[in-house]
DNA sequence: TATAATAATTTTGAAATCGAGATATTTAAA
DNA sequence: TTTAAATATCTCGATTTCAAAATTATTATA
């Protein structure tokens, strides 16, 4: 351990790990009860709340390999929950599209799920909400730019 | 979405998971290049600091499944890396213990590693980090009660 | 226009993890 | 003491993920 700086980081390492862990352990209860993965259901919800999105999108946003995203998209296509649409522009790309089920599959377990997440943080005020929220922003934003 | 504080909150798990991910990526690629993974990683580690552990203890520090258990601490063994010890006081349970190569190759990864978190962690400043720090210790505690 | 470099997706094989059940041992209860 | 319940570890099969290579399409360059 080389200086306190170096300590300081560790145990904000271990802290966030651990809030992380135990908040997502929770988390995870409610989508595996509605037959989702957390995976999948990290597709769904973004292709719900932001749209048709190309398969590398994806990716690129739930941080997942490309050989990943083909799995999940597979099983959520096959389950019914979303399409493969061909984007005209570009014969690479191929947008995920959320079927009609899938949305109604969103609609039910979303009021659920953010009720959950509130009551996980419901030890933390509004005020403190707000500055771990900047806090985590600049600590994510940076560490992915390394 | 009901109110304003799930608002809050849903931001908040959004950021923290992003946090977590975005680190956890970086810092896994210094052990992987020592040749373990992160769980690996983490049962070593673990032993190193708080000494000789029963198997069934690990998996619940490092929250891992009885099985998984099994199979890392045997990749371990088969590495050198640690021994079985049979519990002389009890013939179900099984301490795993550090080898003095387990414990040369910590001694050898932890100074990058803590290094590496440190620099991950330089967009905050000490007293955002302090602070963060409490926030996530507070978090962390209150989600594992649920 | 060819050619090469870049990009998006898929395929493949291996590794990691879980959950359920099996085995052996210990503890508690009848 | 015998039996039943609980505990610790291991085994097995299935799922999820990744990394590397393959395929197809686009863009930039000669």
């Amino acid at each position: 351990m080389e200086n306190e700086s170096t300590a300081t980081s560790l145990k904000l390492f271990i802290v966030l790990s651990r809030a992380y862990k135990a908040i997502n352990e929770h988390v995870n209860k409610v989508i595996q009860a509605a037959g989702l993965n957390p995976t999948e259901f990290a597709v769904l919800e973004l292709l719900y709340h932001k749209g048709d999105q190309p398969l590398q999108q994806i990716g690129a946003k739930i941080l997942l390999a490309s050989g990943s995203i083909t799995y999940v998209v597979d099983k959520l296509e096959h389950k019914g929950l979303l399409n493969r649409i061909a984007c005209p522009k570009d014969r690479r790309v191929i947008y995920a599209h959320i079927s009609d089920d899938g949305k109604k599959l969103i609609q039910d377990i979303f009021p659920e799920h953010a009720e959950q997440i509130d009551k996980l943080m419901s030890s933390l005020t509004e005020e403190e909400k707000t500055a771990a929220i900047e806090l985590l922003k600049k600590l994510g934003l940076s560490a992915g730019k390394f």
